[in-house]
DNA sequence: TCCAAAATAGTAATCATTATTGATTTAATT
DNA sequence: AATTAAATCAATAATGATTACTATTTTGGA
């Protein structure tokens, strides 16, 4: 009908990550995806990654071991990084949120802003005294 | 005297960081220390930064065209990355800070936090003026 | 159905970062 | 100054995420 649907796979992937509350890099999209789509790229993967960054339907929440993790929840909200097992976990927004949406400095314009703790999970933390005890 | 003094090559490159205010990549520091040591090697400055972090003397700010840039001002303070020229800015603490220096989740123990903008920066911002005057 | 443009698969290339290894430097001690 | 073990390094190769390329396929409209 309309000239503005997405293709085919296109859609998935950005299905893929919407659905996803795993901040999944580009390879864990394609490595889930690729079970019901065999014959996919991932080149394709990336290439739709970037396209959605453009558009701001996703964004970039952190580098984690050399790879960039993507967040489908583009509200502002904070991220969590555990240095220990790399998982990425939102910090929900009335807990903590961005002081300021927009860098006030003149003539500055801010896109967007993005705030990242790093340290270690509870998980990797509770798992660390189990092993010391 | 003392054995906890930093060999030559890695004091220089400590300096080198810690007395650069454009929070160089390894890149960076590397083509501008060749100058001075024209033996240093590449994967030195690597190594050594990777250790500078371990001990919390310098900090990875930002992912500017896939290149991690780093800061030897380890105080708590903001950053602007500009889109267009790839540089980064430091935000002076007295305009914004980081509301919390650690994440407030429970059981998770926070060891660095990062506050980092996007956007276009000021002189980027006059160029494009120029340019459609 | 037919066509032109957009999107993709598959593969090769790029480029930042890390690992390896043998040589050199350091630091502490005689 | 000489000795020696450990730390450090240069040079190079390897790794791995991301991008580029090209021939083929899909898409959406006439």
């Amino acid at each position: 009908m309309s000239g503005q649907n997405f293709s085919k796979k296109r859609q998935m992937i950005l299905d893929t990550i919407k659905s996803s509350h795993t901040h999944p890099s580009a390879k864990w999209v394609y490595d889930t995806l690729k079970e019901q789509v065999p014959d996919l790229s991932l080149g394709t993967v990336y290439r739709n990654i970037n396209l959605f960054k453009e558009q701001g339907l996703v964004v970039a929440v952190a580098n984690v071991d050399g790879e960039e993790r993507i967040d489908g929840d583009t509200s502002a909200h904070a991220h969590f990084v555990c240095k220990e097992c790399g998982k990425v976990f939102d910090i929900p927004e009335d807990i903590i949120t961005i002081r300021s949406e927009s860098c006030p400095m003149e003539g500055f314009s801010t896109e967007s802003a993005v705030l990242t703790y790093f340290g270690k999970c509870n998980f990797c933390t509770h798992n660390a005294n189990i092993k010391e005890a």
